[in-house]
DNA sequence: TTGACAAATGACCACTTGGTCATTAGTATA
DNA sequence: TATACTAATGACCAAGTGGTCATTTGTCAA
């Protein structure tokens, strides 16, 4: 194991107990059984390691997802099951993962982290979206919105219940619940309160444009991540055209598409869709 | 205003901006216009003045809902909606609050504040269940505890809306959809997931029970904050009778009745319920 | 004007924090 | 063995923390 997965894995559990303020740098590098220097070998700082966590989350949360919705087999009446159970199987399975998440998301402190986490929700958002459209269709126009809220709710105090207690829990049979508690409300909630007008607005708000400069950064680091390979070509490309701006549309278009098709740099594809407008 | 209104009003807006750890004692000063003694006049502790906050807060919300609750004009049918309109508006009306509630309960870092949290949660599940049972008795007898964890769902994920982005809201638009869906639910629900067995074990968990010393601390800084009374003298009675167990099991009983009728100490009622095994 | 008392101040303390860097240990090549 | 290189160390730093307390200020009655 490299280092900085040993240090990774090593905070995460002190995160996970203490939360990240709470939690020195000394301790972690107590725990890891190396020193204050090593540490700064591996991260420039405390908080450049809380992004490489929460990145690595969100990375396996979002790739176990696109495997479930990608996948032809799932016929639609079990399509919701398996999104409950694919969802609260990857919080059970990175829970302490999961638990500096929901910690950190709520404390504001760092620019960089709120950007993502919002980035994460409308993720989240658009999987759920795409879903519905797909097992309801036109029957749900009006109330789909509202739809994403009730199902991130369900998502929110059951999660809760396999984090915060250890007891032995059937996965399948919540799943089977909340999928029944979703269907009705698909099918019969008539009163919708969260308009496509109203969503917009949520979520133009705090849109702020990423700077060139921002989304190079974010694109450079990832590319050092990658080994070689069609997606790695497509993000040097990316990152030039992001300064330089000389590619056709269609282009630009096409090399995202490469890097959309790969999980663990999705949400960078989604970063650059914004960030060209598409 | 007091000092101690004044400071708690100012702290209370620099932790719903930035987070209590976030905010220095000194921050809280200056911009309370005081000097760090002053400060220290008020509060025996940074932790003190969060706990008054956090107090306050629920204070407040718990006397808005009984009032709610208690009403006897309020049929049926708009019961679930004015309790939906009651938690929205109250969340709205302190949202600085709230704000600094969402955020503190996540993070554990203080041991007397997990145990309120906990304790407000029950709080609610009690008022949620009582309603249930009033308006829907029997048939909701195996899904009512389903019902209880959609509700907060709803609570949670549509109070984000109005706290975190600047819209204007149709509060009366938003309760009467929820009330429709949680009708929905509660009449057509038929697959459970929490069973009352696993409820219990919810509660139970991390119950460690409080001495007689700490219950004795908070009844005692209760019983300053209120002007002479029945429920005072209640509680100056019960103080005494936590330390030495004098009085018959009636008696006891009769004076937390006395005392839980009002609102502004009804957790008090509740941790003493819990003290005596009632 | 004096004296007594409470209210308020801010310099000060011990301590912890994230972060640096001169120094050392370890290792591979010549 | 000598050289060259990186990996790792931990003493050290400035900045900031929550909290204290000798001192000053303000406000009364006498």
């Amino acid at each position: 194991m490299s280092k900085k997965q040993l240090i990774m894995e090593s905070a995460l559990e002190l995160f996970a107990k203490q939360g990240f303020e709470a939690t020195s740098v000394q301790q972690i590098t107590v725990h890891s059984g190396i020193s204050k220097g090593a540490f700064y070998l591996s991260f420039k700082s405390k908080d450049e390691l809380i992004m490489a966590l929460i990145d690595q989350f969100m990375d396996q949360f979002v790739s176990d997802i696109d495997r479930l919705v990608k996948d032809p087999n799932n016929t639609g009446g079990e399509l919701l099951r398996k999104f409950y159970y694919t969802t609260f199987h990857s919080f059970q399975k990175h829970s302490d993962f999961a638990k500096v998440f929901i910690k950190e998301q709520a404390h504001s402190f760092n620019e960089e982290l709120i950007s993502k986490g919002r980035q994460f929700d409308q993720l989240i958002d658009d999987i759920i979206l795409s879903m519905l459209d797909q097992l309801y269709g036109e029957a749900v126009q009006h109330t789909k919105y509202d739809l994403i809220y009730c199902i991130k709710g369900f998502m929110h105090v059951y999660s809760h219940i396999f984090l915060f207690f250890n007891v032995p829990l059937d996965l399948n049979l919540l799943c089977r619940s909340l999928t029944e508690k979703t269907d009705l409300l698909a099918k019969h909630s008539a009163i919708p309160f969260i308009t496509e007008e109203l969503y917009d607005t949520f979520r133009k708000a705090g849109h702020e444009e990423m700077t060139d400069r921002q989304i190079t950064e974010i694109i450079a680091q990832k590319i050092e991540e990658l080994e070689d390979s069609i997606e790695k070509e497509s993000l040097i490309l990316l990152k030039k055209d992001v300064q330089e701006r000389s590619l056709s549309p269609a282009i630009v278009q096409g090399l995202i598409a490469n890097i959309r098709n790969s999980p663990q740099s999705r949400w960078i594809a989604y970063l650059l869709l914004n960030f060209y407008d598409l």
